[in-house]
DNA sequence: TTGAAAGCGATACCAG
DNA sequence: CTGGTATCGCTTTCAA
């Protein structure tokens, strides 16, 4: 008979779950093991610990050893250890972000980055209000930061209770117990209504995307156009449009039947659509009809007329990675609110 | 003498880590103690163990006390203790994403989350090659998706040693180890540059845009359109451009010295500032040249001239989200290689 | 300078 | 049907 050496990895006993895992992922301990010490000098030399000197030697082993094995601690381990961690988690957004919202989240990550924060975005479809917040809470980040309306009073309980010692929010409203960062989308309404009021319009049409999602922003942006005229003799008629040609071809066609003389179209993109459907259908812009956008894309400048607009200004990423750092490491002060998103308008030959 | 009762929450001795964090985060002691059962009984009871039976009234009280402690499991030491996670991890992309991008995204995430999966997106903003590797695989996600190129083979065996089971990259290259879906961005340039071929052009320019981060795109384009024309006696010239109106209006300053008559313009933004800059310059599209973009926005049809532009199909999210699933199921299998990307020429006006 | 060991929170075996 | 307990991988105190 001949017997063949097999590595036995641990002594027979409850079965270990890591054993159903792939082929042995190495461990702090695997590490120790080659390198002829113990688990607590591999941590040492590792995290380079200033509390404790380990002779020169050692430490190559120890390095050389965990090159070797490809070791790579494992972060879920570290931090239950430690007891938190710092991951600062972000829902996706459920509508895919604008360009401008997509730079700033960049420019959001990389500061958090400089600061040693370790940006995640987390994404929570179909989930909703508190039960997304609990979602999230299992993660156990040091600081939320949520886009948009859907998270209550309660949700940022959820969240604080588990830990998270920053609950931003970044929409319209502030929500109780969340440092706020105010996006008032009401403003920018309230801006291309008195624009479009100072240029002698009185009839204003105010475009609201069917698409599904906008309505939290499109909803107050058109209550800011209707505050603008409060009280004047100007009215104000919400316009449903899809993002599609047909629909701004409809649209266009029924135009003259409304008889309106200016539109806020809600952002850039929906207002090049009907401008061009406008056009097509041989409204003058801006002599029969005014248009103004949104958001300062370049490509309106690229259109004839040069597409009036309000520019928008979103809070620098770096500032806000302060604000986080700041309720991070102040947990008890009181939640701030900074209104953001400041607007004005710009001004171009379409209006 | 009078005494009151403290909860003493530990014995002492090494002190632990979670005392100097927030306030006690209720952990499934907490709860186990409130309800007056054992820590075995709540994770049976929160997790529906079906293996074993717990009485009714055990039950509601286990639930009444989670509840009334605001308890959420910790992940962490959840997948610490299973030995794996299903979280799916996806670096999230150094370059802000385009809108056809975003979209992918999104549905791909739903996709998963279908499948059970949990999809974070992770910022490593700095970091290099292997060294994100590295970070990534801190997370021992079950599955990664790396957009773009910039994965090595040494990063892939670094995840699959800390048992990722798929890995999967999504950019110009096969890569060793790892399941590829081929965004073939050369074709994107051949189909153009063999567009503007058949039309007659034969001095071709191509935009190639000075922002960083979208080299990975633009030479394989530009490769394209010089394998298009490959033997012929048409001519190939790079244009460098930024995507302001300054930089356009250079460059169409300096058109007619250049002598082209069609330029492949990266995508539809580069396309539209191109075209704009060249019609103020006073040159006809496409009769003195053609123009050409990619990616089919919504914007290049309300241009006049209407854009010419190559379509870009990516796979279906849910195709994906299956491609995924089957290789975590299966890690034995061989690597599967999926050209993706489907490129096909619309002809509008501009050519 | 190094090692032994406790313990973070949750789960699943086995005994009662 | 329920409770005690070992264990996942890592850090850190204390002792040698």
């Amino acid at each position: 008979m001949r017997y063949v050496m097999v590595q036995i990895p641990k002594p027979p006993g409850p079965v270990s779950p890591s054993s159903l895992s792939s082929p042995s992922v190495p461990t702090s301990a695997d590490v120790a093991r080659l390198a002829g010490v113990s688990r607590a000098t591999v941590s040492y030399v590792l995290n380079n610990t200033s509390a404790v000197r380990i002779s020169e030697p050692t430490r190559r082993r120890v390095h050389e050893a965990a090159k070797e094995l490809g070791y790579v601690p494992h972060a879920a381990a570290r931090s239950l250890r430690a007891g938190h961690s710092r991951m600062v988690l972000m829902p996706a957004p459920a509508v895919p972000a604008g360009p401008l919202y997509s730079r700033f989240i960049n420019e959001l990550q990389w500061a958090l980055s400089r600061l040693d924060y370790t940006v995640v975005q987390y994404g929570t479809l179909g989930l909703h209000g508190d039960e997304a917040a609990r979602a999230w809470a299992e993660l156990r980040p040091v600081a939320v930061l949520v886009p948009g309306s859907g998270l209550g009073p309660q949700g940022v309980a959820v969240l604080k209770r588990s830990g998270a010692r920053a609950v931003v929010t970044l929409g319209p409203e502030y929500v109780e117990g969340a440092h706020a960062l105010l996006m008032d989308h009401e403003a920018v309404g309230h801006r291309a209504g008195g624009h479009l009021y100072d240029r002698g319009r009185r009839r204003i049409g105010v475009v609201v995307p069917e698409e599904d999602g906008l309505d939290a922003f499109s909803a107050p942006r058109l209550a800011g156009v209707r505050r603008a005229v409060h009280g004047t003799d100007a009215t104000v008629t919400p316009l449903p449009l899809a993002y599609d040609e047909e629909s701004a071809a409809r649209l266009a066609a029924r135009w003259r039947g409304l008889g309106l003389d200016a539109v806020f179209a809600y952002n850039d993109e929906y207002a090049m659509l009907l401008m061009r459907a406008l056009q097509d259908e041989g409204i003058g812009v801006p002599g029969e009809t005014a248009v103004i956008g949104a958001d300062d894309l370049m490509l309106g400048r690229l259109l004839r007329p040069r597409l009036s607009t309000v520019h928008l200004e979103l809070p620098s990423g770096r500032e806000l990675a302060e604000l986080v750092d700041r309720a991070v490491r102040e947990p008890g002060t009181a939640p701030e609110r900074h209104p953001v998103l400041g607007a004005t308008v710009v001004q171009r030959d379409s209006s």
